[in-house]
DNA sequence: ATCCAAGTTCGATGATCACCGAACAGTACG
DNA sequence: CGTACTGTTCGGTGATCATCGAACTTGGAT
């Protein structure tokens, strides 16, 4: 796949539609979308699983939920700029955003992460 | 005033019924507080003037809002263990409760309040 | 007592949100 | 092919929320 809006002969602008550049991450969207405990828990398990599909998420925080109220989640913390998803076949994998957070807010994460 | 609920030859417990005590401050009820740009102006704001009256805080901040919605966000911050009210005479002054939030979660308020 | 300034509280309203079930789309595997 | 798995999307529902105006309380000043 290949986001190119740029114009020819110019550097090409890789615009990802599904994630927001770092520089439109919002502070209230960020903390609006950890404001949430099944966000937090979905955060905190990205954390210290590292990389993770959907359904291993979904194992591992004992998430009650159906589907579709996950994959709520997994949008508001993607779009919000706090994960970053990965899709490989027919699963999703997820990680966080660390370095782009890093940059914008730093010990936002670390501080919200150690609790 | 006094909020003394403690038995008479015991040490009193002063339970401040406006003011959460600190190790019942929760994460998620802070950053829902947080993510809301009014009430995060009002943080800045106090941040940088130091203690202010509610109603130097509406005329730093310019919020447009009306008295009863600043109210509203006051309660929210209040509740929220992020600012401390003080009552004196027919006035209130906030302070952020920094200490007992650097307690709970280091580096989330600097990091909040660097942007 | 009178007036005003500072805040709160009380409905009410419109918007947003979390959650669900059902239907759908894509991939992998037999 | 069909079946199972993974995840999304769509309508709908009940709850929460931000905002407002109006009435109220309290305190200070004249």
């Amino acid at each position: 796949m290949s986001w190119d809006t740029g114009t020819a002969g110019e550097p090409p602008v890789l615009h990802d539609p599904d994630h927001p550049p770092v520089e439109e991450i919002e502070l209230t969207t960020v903390l609006a979308a950890l404001a949430e405990p099944a966000r937090l828990t979905i955060l905190r398990t990205v954390a210290t699983t590292g990389e993770a599909s959907c359904s291993d998420i979904w194992e591992r925080t004992g998430l009650g939920g159906t589907k579709s109220t996950m994959s709520h989640h997994y949008k508001v913390l993607r779009e919000a700029g706090v994960l970053h998803m990965r899709y490989v076949g027919s699963r999703k994998f997820a990680t966080i955003r660390r370095a782009d957070l890093d940059t914008r807010w730093p010990g936002l994460l670390d501080a919200v992460l150690r609790d």
